[in-house]
DNA sequence: CTCCGATTGGACTATCCAGTCCAGTCCTAC
DNA sequence: GTAGGACTGGACTGGATAGTCCAATCGGAG
């Protein structure tokens, strides 16, 4: 009805276009990060990258596209920001090294902000659905790196051939939440520091009886 | 300089006037807890409370007023809502009777809201300082109940002589915010109750070494 | 070179929202 | 009963914000 089918180049398809388009989710995803998605207005993305307001439209279809898109961005970059220590999970002392590096990764900024994921749950949770199931599938994607981790643990015997690595990598994720929230709401890496100690003390409860060393070898604070 | 002092009447001193204000605390506590703070208009709290505009400034000075108030409501109602089981734990037994009720509460809306608290962190902790510290002294408050619920277990042998029923307290806490968030994310009370498991399952890792039990005798799920 | 669509700039609109204002009504102390 | 202050109603304002529109420019394929 309105001419053949010409091979359609997607916005963003050139170099140019796909630099442009990087550079507003990178800003987006700080100032979302910062601000939260309500706090933060398309004109604060397009002051961020002196970009026009056209732009805005032309990469993505709206606010709430471009909210999905940073959630997207998060995903990635919070399983990012833990390597290499995230991967090399394979015993209660990897496992330190990798709850040490989330400390200092919150203490860099001395607790001013949440867990990029974690703190627009609130925002997309209620009326959001799609971003709601991107938050979803980050959070299983970070569970599934855990449970991983946890599985080699216990094929290395640390942990009981009983041991569920699929909840344990749950209850490992809300307690990095739980730490998470708190530290970012009393500005003290302490609750996180607290709450990922006592997950692994839960953890260490799966040890084999054998190797089960006493809890707080970790030094809690 | 203007007049001598009189006994000031506040806003809100005659009955009517109080039961006003509680109505529109109540309504505004609502849907805070339901939308967040920046989905709720004064307009949307005026039209569910058949209040009018000027009501809401008599009342409170301006929106983060109201905010703050509502966050000091939020503390009291979590409070109530877990008794009597929270202020009853003095046991492993009394634990898993309100990490139950925690999750009978979460399971009643479908996992839909998340904590009235943790929720809020997120929008206040970042440039509300008056909003972020009420949000602190609610979690201190609720930490305080579960600090006690822990000294009596180990005053009752529970719990170590070694063991800290601060830090312990806190690690429950954010097992609580974390089990909560990712539940309301997820619309599941899974994470919600492998959380409170998990941690339950550190304390008992600070069991006195002869009554330690194995852990998941509370039936993982 | 030349054409055409991808890309860009920025003005414009419609809506929403916090906060203001003032006139009218109700309650209570005297 | 009555005066004064507490309480109520609702219109109005200024500013911010998501989204629209169209003309101008750029860049690569023929």
């Amino acid at each position: 009805m309105d001419g053949p089918e010409r091979p359609r180049r997607l916005a963003g398809s050139t170099t140019r276009g796909r630099t442009t388009r990087d550079r507003v989710l990178t800003a987006a995803a700080g100032l979302v990060h910062a601000r939260g998605v309500e706090r933060t207005t398309l004109d604060d993305v397009r002051a961020a990258t002196g970009v026009s307001k056209s732009q805005l439209y032309h990469y993505f279809d709206g606010k709430a596209d471009l909210v999905h898109a940073v959630v997207a961005r998060h995903a990635e970059t919070v399983l990012a920001a833990q390597q290499p220590e995230l991967d090399a999970i394979d015993s209660f002392a990897g496992l330190a090294r990798w709850r040490d590096k989330l400390v200092g990764l919150q203490e860099q900024h001395g607790c001013a902000l949440g867990c990029p994921l974690g703190s627009l749950v609130a925002d997309l949770a209620g009326d959001d659905e799609l971003g709601r199931l991107a938050l979803v599938s980050a959070f299983a994607a970070w569970q599934g790196r855990l449970r991983h981790g946890l599985e080699v643990m216990r094929d290395h015997g640390e942990l009981a051939e009983s041991a569920d690595p699929e909840a344990l990598a749950l209850g490992l994720l809300t307690a990095i939440q739980g730490g998470l929230l708190l530290a970012h709401a009393t500005r003290s890496v302490r609750p996180l520091r607290v709450a990922l100690d006592m997950a692994i003390d839960g953890l260490r409860a799966r040890a084999p009886a054998l190797t089960a060393a006493g809890p707080g070898a970790a030094g809690r604070c």
